[in-house]
DNA sequence: GAGTTTGAAACT
DNA sequence: CAGTTTCAAACTC
């Protein structure tokens, strides 16, 4: 399986680079896209980091016992709590415990509500002190006054107001439900941060979630936090991670209980001398019937810092699968921006109206300590099959790997529910397991650059391959010139940005292979990640990849090596070249795996600072104006004429361009050899098919047969009437037909009349043979 | 299947 | 950059 086929890398560059210089026209300025080596010490302030905990919740005013009972679920968590209400109807208490500690705070968490009135403005103070870098007071939100919708700020000593916001029509109370519209509207979350401010705002255009029985489509969600450091060597800095998310609210039968509940906890860690922190995320779509449609956005700090984590909880039944997204948000690394956007049957930017019932959930989960080596990334983007993005301790890569879903047995960690936060260990190492399918490098792990599936014109498909699942290894960087043209990349392509030398690179994964990960594989992550993975994402699995239909570039498997001196780790190893890892080779001491991740990396890093391109196909486009395909590099025969696949030309089934070196070649198009070559190639990939046709067609006739024989056999209990031919009988007939001849010369008979007598004979003889068969079976019917 | 040939990758 | 060596695939027998 190809990581990316050389059509598609030919195209990469210009995508890629079309992608980058989107984001920064939106988010980023030009000088963060050098991002600092990963190594590189993080600056001490970070923003968006608080020092206590808080809860701040936002609910409608109709379901606040439910949203007291969600709360509960929550609360084990340690951190700051955000508590999200209508504005409209719910009414605040604060009871606020200043910790310096996550433990501390696990107990003694800091409660921030307020009451906001209808068509008012809500303003939130900070619960510390933060300086007022948007011109408003220090630790002051200001909810604009459009009327119910709602912003919950959850604010930190360091003075970075995190506001929820829901949006207008969302803390509308059960009153509202069952009249709205049958069609669920799209749900908004989104984290913004101005002048250095994260801001969470979870708005929804919809009337509410599940706001019908009927209600079957999905609500988009989309969370987009951006943040923006301080002050840095780098300048301004801002990340920014956008989730789009569509729920699927059916189930929502209960109109008392569709208004939304959203939950968030925020909780940082208090020790300024870990400027990490993690903000956790995690939503709950919708729920059970009979329960209430709460939709729970779960704020929660990791142990680590400088990480987000956004969680979602999904929630159809206990099996709902979950969504995750943990970033960095090291400030200091500021430059990660991460864009992840789901969607279903429409674009984002027309998630309201979009009519998808397909569960889509995509998730992101970056874990670890950014500034340091412990830093891993996880990226699930399609249902069944769950993208993990993982950044290997001590390696600056990272790696997108596909692991099946669970069938949720470990709900709803990822909103605090049960989540005694301290255990939770964001930079613990993911432990790669046999079902890991697929592992990407992408260098650089100090930031994800873009996540950006296309939306689906059909719901979320799944396909599984039966063939063994090959794991990928894609190098990103060095890949400089990479322009990703969003619009031209495969759904689901994974774009990372790489800071690796100086280079920007990326490391893309087509959403086709996502779908290869068997359904049994699982890889628990760790305490703090351990999410049920049995999200149904939207996959985009049929969507085809450069120009092959899915099936045909999963369907490829490749030929396993049979390195012996090279531990698989050099590019005479074709897995290692082609970015995978051995998988049912037959090499010997291969460390082309995970169990030998560090060499593995080590390997990578050397090939590519021989080589910036050496993971990139070597077969691209040709020159401007020139349709076929060529060579990156040429050939260098000498011996074969180019017409053997010792060259790389012949091999790829492309002529010798003239950046070959061959001597003596003979791959062009105008070569006499070549074309008899080819000619015979033809001839014999046609018998070649035909013979496959024929044993095919044999097979099944055999197949057939005994299918329709069988029950003769083991019904009846005798025995085919053909094993009934014995020596015996075929002499029989033999005399019969040589009597029959016999008597035809006799009578001085035509050889013409002669034959069909004999045949007749044969027809007789054959017609008792089968009579006496049945007859035999009939009086015997028990195995004779 | 063993041995040879070949050319890319790696090394100097 | 060129020459040499190493390596594994392709090929032959």
């Amino acid at each position: 399986m190809d990581v990316v086929s050389p059509e598609l890398n030919s195209l990469l560059p210009d995508e890629i680079m079309d992608t980058e210089a989107i984001a920064m026209e939106e988010e980023l300025p030009a000088e963060h896209l050098a991002a600092p080596p990963q190594s590189e010490p993080e600056p001490p302030q970070v923003p968006m980091e608080t020092e206590l905990p808080e809860i701040v919740s936002l609910c409608p005013a109709t379901t606040s016992m439910q949203m007291t009972s969600t709360d509960a679920q929550c609360s084990t968590s340690s951190g700051t709590q955000l508590l999200l209400a209508p504005s409209s109807l719910i009414s605040g208490t604060t009871t606020s415990a200043k910790t310096t500690s996550p433990a501390v705070t696990q107990n003694l968490p800091k409660i921030s509500s307020v009451t906001v009135p209808a068509n008012h403005q809500l303003i939130i103070n900070k619960v510390s002190g933060a300086s007022a870098a948007d011109g408003k007071s220090p630790g002051t939100a200001v909810l604009k006054p459009e009327g119910q919708k709602l912003l919950v700020a959850g604010l930190s000593k360091t003075g970075q107001p995190i506001m929820l916001a829901l949006p207008h029509t969302w803390n509308k109370p059960a009153t509202t439900q069952g009249t709205g519209d049958a069609k669920a509207q799209p749900t908004q979350i989104k984290m913004l941060t101005t002048v250095g401010k994260p801001v969470i705002a979870v708005s929804s255009a919809s009337q509410l979630m599940g706001s019908s029985s009927t209600l079957q489509a999905q609500q988009l969600k989309t969370l987009q936090i951006t943040k923006k450091p301080p002050v840095s060597t780098a300048g301004p800095m801002i990340t920014k991670l956008i989730i789009t998310k569509a729920l699927n609210n059916k189930g929502l039968s209960s109109p008392a209980s569709v208004a939304p509940v959203v939950t968030g906890r925020v909780v940082t860690q208090s020790t300024p001398v870990t400027p990490p922190r993690t903000i956790t995320i995690g939503e709950t779509s919708t729920v059970p019937q009979n329960a209430s449609g709460n939709s729970k956005v779960a704020i929660s700090p990791l142990k680590s810092p400088s990480k987000l984590t956004v969680v979602s909880v999904a929630s159809q039944s206990p099996n709902s699968p979950q969504k995750s997204v943990t970033l960095p948000l090291n400030v200091a690394l500021g430059q990660q921006i991460l864009t992840v956007q789901q969607s279903a049957a429409t674009s984002p930017a027309k998630a309201g109206t979009s009519q998808s019932t397909a569960q889509t959930v995509k998730s992101v989960q970056t874990v670890g300590g950014v500034g340091t080596s412990q830093f891993k990334t996880i990226i699930p983007f399609s249902t069944p099959p769950n993208v993990q993005q993982i950044q290997v301790p001590g390696s600056r890569f990272h790696y997108v790997r596909l692991v099946t879903a669970t069938t949720g047995s470990s709900t709803a960690q990822s909103s605090g529910s049960t989540n005694t936060n301290p255990s939770i260990q964001p930079a613990k190492p993911v432990m790669m397991n046999a079902a890991v399918r697929m592992s990407v490098p992408i260098v650089s792990a100090q930031s994800i650059k873009q996540v950006v599936p296309k939306p689906l014109t059909s719901a979320a498909q799944v396909v599984t391959t039966s063939q063994t699942p090959q794991r990928l290894i894609m190098p990103a960087t060095h890949l400089p010139q990479i322009q990703p043209n969003l619009t031209n990349l495969p759904p689901g392509t994974v774009l990372t940005p790489a800071h690796g030398s100086g280079n920007m690179g990326y490391a893309v994964l087509p959403a086709p292979y996502v779908t290869q990960i068997p359904q049994s594989a699982f890889v628990t992550l760790t305490s703090s990640s351990t999410f049920s993975t049995a999200t149904p994402i939207q996959t985009q699995a049929r969507l085809s990849l450069n120009g092959l239909s899915t099936s045909e570039a999963t369907s490829r498997p490749r030929k396993p090596c049979n390195c012996t001196r090279s531990q698989c780790l050099k590019l005479y190893c074709d897995c290692f070249a082609n970015g995978e890892f051995c998988n049912n080779c037959n090499c010997v001491n291969c460390f082309n795996n995970l169990d030998h991740e560090s060499e593995r990396l080590k390997a990578i890093k050397s090939c590519l600072d021989r080589n910036p391109v050496a993971f990139k196909p070597k077969i691209g486009k040709g020159k401007e104006g020139e349709s076929d395909r060529r060579h990156s590099k040429g050939c260098n025969c000498k011996k074969s004429g180019c017409l053997k696949n010792y060259c790389e030309c012949y091999e790829a089934k492309i002529m010798c361009s003239s950046i070959c070196k061959c001597m003596g070649c003979k791959n062009f198009e105008e070569s006499p050899e070549r074309k008899t070559l080819m000619h015979l190639a033809d001839a014999a990939e046609v018998r070649v098919q035909q013979q496959t046709a024929a044993k095919t067609k044999l097979s099944s006739q055999i197949s057939d047969l005994l299918t329709r024989t069988t029950p003769a056999i083991t019904s009846g209990g005798g025995k085919l009437p053909y094993t009934f031919v014995t020596k015996e009988v075929a002499e029989a007939t033999c005399d019969c037909l040589l009597e029959q001849a016999e008597q035809a010369e006799l009578t001085d008979q035509p050889q013409a009349v002669a034959e069909r007598l004999i045949l007749e004979e044969f027809g007789r003889c054959l017609r008792r043979i089968i009579s006496f068969a049945g007859k035999v079976k009939t009086d015997c019917p028990i195995n004779c």
